[in-house]
DNA sequence: ACCTGAACACCGTTCAAGT
DNA sequence: ACCTGAACACCGTTCAAGT
């Protein structure tokens, strides 16, 4: 079976090179890690992870892809924890990628599938800020701003360490504030 | 008078480079700048731009003190409107300049005095933010938390583009969750 | 199809040499 | 003190050539 077997190999090879370059990225940085380095932990020469991926952001967008799937497994292992445990829970988690946030951002300008990626995670991780808004009884009309708001507290926390107390302070701080205006909906009609 | 001849035109010429990084890393981003570039814009060669400043992380950190002592004057003559619409103004004014706070915050890890100069850029943003936030009738020990709260906000808000109506719509939740914590601190106690 | 050696293009930085 | 030409080191990427 001729047919079948090179995809497999493919693939095998393919996820070294990935698998290298998770560890590398997560490690040293993406600027700090040369393509060279990838291939020679793959076990080839750089030359050939150019046979495998387009340039070294795909390689970034592959890596990315794995580690979020990894994530959004545990996610949905914690999704009977109350919000501020599940909320603290992710932050510690994706700090521990903290510098490939940055480099993503740092590269959307340059790289269009890396633009694309960076959409499709921010959705997704809105869709699952919205559900816990909704959960806590966010009226809809408010939902978007305070979507935005958690995404960009969760960013921040991410990109500027800060000691297990202050995080949870933030984290209990901003939920509370959604109860507060779940409580308290509209901004012009109600007073 | 050739004793203070001398470094006022190095001023002159310092200035200069500056004016020239200033304008070509807002346009086109640091990393596709280069220091070549820089120094043609300036009129001198790549190798000149050296004997003003250490490294190209250098003019970055010139260029951004440029920057912030501009921003800072903008923000003083505006302190007598509503903070809604100072947090506004100053979301639109640092989002002119979004990819060079990524920027930063790619390089902080690199360069000792970018980072620096990114702790002293927190301390300032955060002195201002707290204020606000005294002046909202924050109770102090909430106000640790929500400053964190308001400067992730607004870095978020720079980084990710919104329209006019959601920007607003963001920051009078953010402000309406202050007035809100304002209204019934604590979180444990009163009930 | 998969992989490599060699080379290209580009860029930050340095150095010896000029005035 | 200020500036330059030339060169170095490094890195992402490509290409012709192998199996």
């Amino acid at each position: 079976m001729p047919r079948n077997r090179r995809p497999q190999d493919r693939e095998e090879k393919r996820g070294e090179i990935v698998a290298a370059a998770t560890r590398l990225f997560v490690d040293e940085g993406y600027d700090s890690t040369t393509v060279a380095r990838i291939g020679r932990e793959a076990g080839v020469t750089s030359n050939t992870v150019y046979w495998y991926f387009k340039d070294k952001d795909e390689v970034l967008v592959a890596v990315l892809d794995a580690l979020f799937a990894q994530f959004l497994a545990g996610v949905a292992q914690r999704s009977a924890e109350p919000p501020v445990e599940q909320l603290l829970w992710a932050v510690g988690e994706l700090r521990r990628v903290d510098r490939l946030i940055t480099t993503v951002h740092a590269r959307v300008a340059a790289s269009e599938s890396l633009r694309v990626w960076h959409d499709g995670f921010h959705a997704q991780v809105e869709a699952v800020l919205r559900w816990h808004l909704a959960a806590l009884g966010v009226p809809e009309a408010e939902q978007d701003a305070m979507t935005r708001i958690g995404v960009f507290v969760v960013e921040g926390m991410l990109t500027h360490t800060g000691d297990a107390e202050g995080d949870r302070a933030v984290v209990e701080t901003l939920v509370r504030s959604a109860r507060g205006i779940a409580a308290v909906p509209g901004s012009a009609d109600s007073r």
